[in-house]
DNA sequence: AGCACGCCGACT
DNA sequence: GTCGGCGTGCTC
C-alpha cells in the first residue's frame, strides 16, 4: 500500500465482492471525498455494476489493478450503518465458495440478510421492547448422566472439540443445551443454537429466554419478517444479542466472542439446503467451530451416519467425543413398548391390522389418544382404470396425480399440477375408475367408518398448509379435542401429547428396499421420533408397526430401541459397499426441455479430458434422476466419487470451471451438489 | 444473475 | 412497416 508523503495512506483501488455467478472479484475506485482504511475491508457498498447499482462487500484494498484504473467506476457510497464483517466471518464464507464450489460474491451476500442486499435499503423502524421477565427461571436438577455428559465437556477445557450427543426422545438433551449456553455466557461468550426448520423454535425460544432473560436472545429463521430478520441478525453482529437461535442460514451470522455452537437433531435433512448453494449447515457448523477454537455439540436421537462414524468407527481415530443419554429425564417415564404386526397372515381390514383397530378400541374406551403414522398424504396415491389401464398421471412430471378427494381434485406433489376428477376413465370411458393405495385421507375416512363416535383429526401439509392452520390445530389436540391422530411426518417432530399411548405405523416398508440407499437410515429415525411420541408422561406407550418384514434387522433394532446396533450394520455396509461416509461424492445435474440435451452436457462433462489426471476421482455415467422429468424438464445427473475429500475437492475446483465454459442449449440448467443427500 | 444489443416472425 | 421472441455477450 502506498503512502504519500504526508503519511496519509492512499489506498485507491477497492476489490468488491459481488453477488453474480463470476469466481471473480471487481475494482472500484475510492470516491474522491472519501478514504478508505483496512478497518473498512468487511464493509458494504453500494456500486455502480453495468446498468445498475449493487450491494457488495468490501474484500481487499490495493494499489494496482488488472484494469487500468480509468475504466474503474467509483464506489456510490460506503455503508457504514453495520460494523464492518470480521475476519471470522470471510474465512467462514470463503472456506464455504471453495467447498461448495460458489463465487465468493454469491456465498457472501447470499448468507447476509435481504435488508442488508438492498440497494435501496427498507426504513428501519425501532423494535418494540418486548417486556422481559428479569428473573431467570430455575435450572432444573441434573440425572446422572446428564452430570456425566456437561463434566466431560467441561474438563475438555476451551478450544475447538465436537460432541456427539447422543439421547434418546425426552432424555434431557436440551438441558445440556441450556448448561452448556450458561458456562459460555458466564465466560463472556456467546452462543449459536441451530436447529430444524420445524415449527418448534417458539417453544424452545420461550424455554431458552426465560432461563437467560438477560441474553437478549435473538431468533433467525425464514419465517421472520424481512426487518425483523435484519434487526436480529444486527444485534447479533453487534454483541447485543449474544443467543442466536436459529436455523439452518444462521450459521453464517457473525456473532463477536463466538464460543459455543450447538446443532440440535443434527440428523434432520433441513440443514441441507436444496437450492442456491447447497451446504449442509451442520458441515458449516463444525468448520466454523473448528475455526473459531471453540466446542461444538451435535445431539440426536438417531445421529447421521456421518457424525455417528466421525464418533464410534473403531477403525479411524474419533473425531467427535461420544456423550450418551439413554434413560429419559422425566421420572418414571419409559421408552415405549415396540412390535411388530405381521401383515402377510391376516387379511387387513381397509389397510389396518385387526391387533391395531382392537389398540385403537381400547384407546377410545380408557380416554386415552391414538396417533395413526403414514408418510403419505392425500386419499390415494393414484387413480386407475382397471379395464384399460389408464392411471392418472401428471402431463409435466414422471409421476402420478394424487387423488386429494376432500376437495375433488387429482394433484401432482412434484409441481403443483391439478385437474378434476374425472367421473369416467378419459380414455375409455369405463364408469368404475378406482382409486388404488391409500393415503391420510382415506385413513381419516376410514376410521370414522368404524369408529363413529371418535374424534378424529388429520395433521398434513394439506391440513396444516399454513403456520395459523398448524398452530390451531396443535391447539385442538393439546386441548384433547382429538382421540385419533391421523398424519404424516409432520407429527413425528418434538411435540408432547400427554395422553397419546398408541402409535400405529402403516406403509413404513416401502424405505425398506427404496432405491435411494440412505432411505432405510431416515425410516429408523423417522420411526424413532415417531414412537418417542408415545407414553411421555405417566402413561406407558406402546408402537405397532404393521409390516410384511417383521424379521428386517430395522424393525429389530427399533423393537430394541438399539441405534447403535442399527447404525453399527449400516456402517458396515457401507464400508463394504464403498458408499459414505467411506468415500466423498459430488453430484452434476441438468435439466433441459429434452433429454438428449441434458445427457449430452453430462456426456462432456463426463468426457473432460484432464479427467486422467485425477486418478483416485471416479466419474459414473449420466443417468436420468429418478424422478426424470419434473414441470416439463427432463433431469439427468452425473456422480463423482473419491476415497480422498481431499482429492475430489481437487478435482472439483478444476472441474467447475470446465464446466462452465461447455456449450449447452440456453433452457439447459446445470448445478454442482457437493455431498449430496438425496439421489 | 440482470440487462443490453441484435436479428428474424406475425400483427396494426 | 413495427412489437417482441430469446440467443449472445458483458458487467470493475
Amino acid at each position: 500500500m502506498s503512502v504519500a508523503n504526508n503519511n496519509v495512506p492512499i489506498t485507491p483501488i477497492v476489490r468488491v465482492a459481488l453477488a453474480v455467478p463470476l469466481c471473480r472479484l471487481f475494482d472500484y475506485r475510492t470516491p474522491p471525498e472519501d478514504t478508505l482504511t483496512p478497518e473498512d475491508i468487511g464493509r458494504r457498498v453500494r456500486v455502480g455494476f453495468g446498468k445498475r447499482s449493487c450491494i457488495g462487500v468490501i474484500v481487499a484494498l490495493a494499489d494496482t489493478s488488472e484494469l487500468p484504473v480509468e475504466q474503474l467506476k467509483p464506489i456510490e457510497a460506503v455503508l457504514r450503518d453495520t460494523p464492518a464483517l470480521p475476519a471470522d466471518w470471510f474465512r467462514l464464507t470463503e472456506f464455504c465458495a471453495s467447498y461448495y464450489q460458489v463465487p465468493l460474491g454469491e456465498v457472501m451476500l447470499s448468507t447476509l440478510p435481504a435488508g442488508l442486499r438492498r440497494v435501496d435499503p427498507p426504513k428501519a423502524r425501532v423494535a418494540r421492547r418486548l417486556s422481559k421477565p428479569r428473573v431467570a427461571q430455575e435450572a432444573p436438577e441434573l440425572n446422572d448422566e446428564q452430570r456425566q455428559a456437561l463434566e466431560i465437556i467441561a474438563a475438555a477445557g476451551p478450544g475447538f472439540h465436537a460432541y456427539l450427543l447422543h439421547g434418546v426422545t425426552g432424555s434431557g438433551k436440551t438441558e445440556i443445551y441450556l448448561r452448556l449456553i450458561e458456562r459460555a455466557l458466564a465466560a463472556g461468550h456467546s452462543a449459536l443454537l441451530l436447529v430444524p426448520e420445524i415449527n418448534l423454535t417458539p417453544q424452545l425460544e420461550a424455554r431458552v429466554t426465560a432461563r437467560f432473560p438477560e441474553a437478549g436472545l435473538v431468533g433467525l429463521h425464514s419465517e421472520l419478517a424481512e426487518a425483523a430478520r435484519t434487526r436480529n441478525w444486527k444485534a447479533a453482529h453487534e454483541g447485543r444479542a449474544r443467543i442466536v437461535l436459529g436455523t439452518r442460514l444462521a450459521v453464517f451470522t457473525p456473532m463477536p466472542e463466538l464460543g459455543l455452537i450447538v446443532v440440535d437433531e443434527e440428523h434432520d435433512a433441513s440443514f441441507k439446503q436444496q437450492d442456491g448453494m447447497r451446504y449442509s449447515a451442520r458441515d458449516v457448523a463444525v468448520f466454523r467451530a473448528h475455526q473459531q477454537g471453540i466446542p461444538i455439540v451435535l445431539g440426536s436421537a438417531t445421529p447421521s451416519l456421518e457424525s455417528w462414524a466421525n464418533a464410534c468407527d473403531s477403525s479411524t481415530p474419533a473425531r467427535y467425543s461420544l456423550l450418551s443419554l439413554t434413560e429419559r429425564a422425566v421420572i418414571g417415564a419409559r421408552m415405549p413398548a415396540v412390535q411388530r404386526i405381521d401383515t402377510r397372515s391376516e387379511k387387513l381390514q381397509d389397510g389396518f391390522s385387526g391387533v391395531l383397530l382392537r389398540a385403537i378400541a381400547g384407546r377410545l374406551e380408557r380416554g386415552e389418544q391414538s396417533l395413526i403414522f403414514l408418510n403419505r398424504r392425500g386419499y390415494a396415491p393414484v387413480l386407475a382404470c382397471a379395464q384399460c389401464g389408464w392411471v392418472s398421471r401428471c402431463q409435466r412430471c414422471a409421476a402420478n396425480l394424487v387423488l386429494h378427494l376432500a376437495d375433488g381434485r387429482l394433484r401432482c406433489h412434484h409441481c403443483g399440477f391439478e385437474s378434476r376428477v374425472p367421473r369416467l376413465c378419459p380414455t375409455c370411458g369405463n364408469q368404475d375408475i378406482q382409486p388404488f393405495g391409500r393415503g391420510t385421507q382415506r385413513l381419516e375416512a376410514v376410521l370414522a367408518e368404524r369408529f363413529p363416535r371418535a374424534r378424529i383429526l388429520r395433521v398434513d401439509r394439506d391440513s396444516a398448509r399454513s403456520r395459523k392452520q398448524w398452530e390451531a390445530l396443535l391447539e385442538r389436540i393439546h386441548a384433547g379435542e382429538a382421540d385419533i391422530l391421523v398424519g404424516t411426518q409432520m407429527l413425528a417432530k418434538g411435540h408432547d401429547f400427554p395422553r397419546l399411548t398408541l402409535v400405529g405405523v402403516l406403509g413404513a416398508d416401502a424405505a425398506l428396499f427404496a432405491a435411494d440407499w440412505r432411505a432405510p437410515e431416515r425410516l429408523f429415525a423417522q420411526l424413532m421420533q415417531v414412537a418417542g411420541r408415545a407414553g411421555r408422561a405417566d402413561l406407558p406407550g406402546e408402537v405397532l408397526i404393521q409390516t410384511q418384514f417383521p424379521e428386517h434387522p430395522l424393525y429389530a433394532a427399533l423393537v430394541r430401541h438399539d441405534y447403535p446396533a442399527f447404525a453399527a450394520a449400516l456402517l458396515e455396509e457401507r464400508r463394504q459397499a464403498g458408499f459414505p461416509p467411506y468415500a466423498y461424492q459430488a453430484m452434476l445435474r441438468a435439466e433441459a426441455p429434452q433429454m438428449a440435451d441434458a445427457i449430452a452436457f453430462l456426456a462432456t462433462a463426463r468426457a473432460w479430458p484432464r479427467v486422467a489426471e485425477h486418478a483416485d476421482v471416479m466419474l459414473y455415467d449420466p443417468v436420468p434422476m429418478r424422478l426424470a422429468r419434473r414441470a416439463n424438464l427432463e433431469r439427468a445427473q452425473l456422480l463423482a466419487e473419491s476415497l480422498s475429500r481431499r482429492a475430489l475437492q481437487a478435482f472439483l475446483s478444476e472441474w467447475n470451471g470446465a464446466l462452465e465454459s461447455i456449450k449447452a442449449p440456453s433452457k439447459l440448467r446445470w448445478h454442482l451438489e457437493v455431498d449430496p443427500l438425496e439421489f
